[in-house]
DNA sequence: TCTCAACAGACCGACTGACTGTCTGTTATA
DNA sequence: TATAACAGACAGTCAGTCGGTCTGTTGAGA
């Protein structure tokens, strides 16, 4: 049987379920034909919407970069809240670590996924990096902040915690809290902060209570 | 006809076709058929050495990281050489960035390769970050440097360093010089390190006399 | 306003070529 | 003669193609 439906429905039928087979099994782990079975139609019907498999995981990529890109320049542009805690809700909206997003990032970070891991990499490194540059612009402005580099700084603070964060190497809760008391550290030395002052974010993350374990 | 070597031999064989076949078409673009017809053998016969195509990359992987990581130990352990130029030759060594073994990064950076990408930068981050550490701890001795994280500092740098140096984005020399300067700047403030004290990094990078260019 | 032909685009499914890994058999070497 | 090195036919899978079919829409004529 025959069902014809909007293109752009039938599009995102066929990400959803992507998406959930790239969760599942990964990319290289997920064939064409387990995608053709789930949304329940004939090869030709998705080769109609996408010129490639490869095309597929473009377009689901893109729709993240969308979602969360989007989010992320949202609360940035949001004045009222103070630049510290700013720069936290756009990490966590990000989820590169932890967070309500954190689902996202889980199973981008397999082996098997590693083109569609580089690919959205890329994307999340030169999309949220000038977001949050102008967040420590402002911090700069208000004498919070001190660096003749704020771009690069935050393009190594991004490279850092998505290294850090990148699920595919193991550790303990122990090692982890460790990891990001040196993050924030090295952050607040990056960005000429004063010690402590970027200690919120260590709370923020997954319940840790900053590293410290009295 | 027939030739019959020794298995290391023939082994090497197949890994230096790979090499050449996977820098030249990347790992996905390359068929076994390729390496098969290079070396002059039978499927049979590649198969019989390596349990898989992947196999191929985990062996190709675990050469270069016995090369690179056997120099930077070397560098790494010869206290006649000052911890500043001890530093730069390792990373010169590992060639993260610019340098004589150049060559080898850079067909690993590029998109169909990512898995092995993947992997080798987890070998490389994974290798080099405690070498430099202990460089970075023999400074701190000596006065040089100042932080209670060398090795977290070190996998900063490592991380930012390799995220820089990806070949699949593409920069213009400026962009990149003044890329090292931030990167020479955050990382003496990272390290507590006077300014200007590493610059002899910058220098040693690709010709580039420190970013500025008269 | 109703009808119907013409069209565009959504969809089908058999087919192709390519590729990886296996298996049985053969040759050389210690 | 036993064992490791190798050959090559073969099976199974998968991504992508292609000619064709179905369906919703549109517009002209009655």
């Amino acid at each position: 049987m025959r069902i014809v439906k909007d293109a752009e429905e039938r599009k995102n039928e066929i990400l959803d379920a992507a998406d959930e087979l790239f969760r599942l099994k990964g990319f290289d782990g997920t064939s064409t034909n387990d995608i053709l079975e789930k949304v329940g139609i004939a090869r030709g019907g998705l080769y109609h919407h996408f010129k490639s498999k490869e095309d597929i995981m473009d377009a689901l990529i893109e729709r993240y970069k969308v979602r969360l890109l989007g989010a992320a320049r949202e609360i940035a542009a949001d004045r009222s809240i103070p630049v510290n805690e700013r720069i936290v809700r756009v990490v966590m909206a990000m989820n590169i670590s932890g967070g309500s997003g954190r689902e996202i990032m889980k199973h981008i970070h397999k082996p098997q996924n590693a083109l569609m891991h580089h690919k959205m990499q890329k994307v999340i490194i030169s999309g949220v990096t000038p977001i949050l540059a102008g967040i420590i612009r402002e911090g700069i402005e208000q004498g919070q902040f001190s660096t003749p580099f704020p771009y690069e700084c935050m393009e190594v603070a991004v490279a850092y915690a998505s290294s850090i964060f990148d699920d595919t190497v193991e550790m303990t809760d122990e090692e982890r809290a460790s990891r990001i008391q040196a993050f924030i550290f090295n952050t607040e030395r990056l960005l000429g902060a004063e010690r402590g002052s970027l200690m919120c974010i260590a709370r923020a993350f997954g319940g840790s209570n900053g590293g410290s374990h009295e």
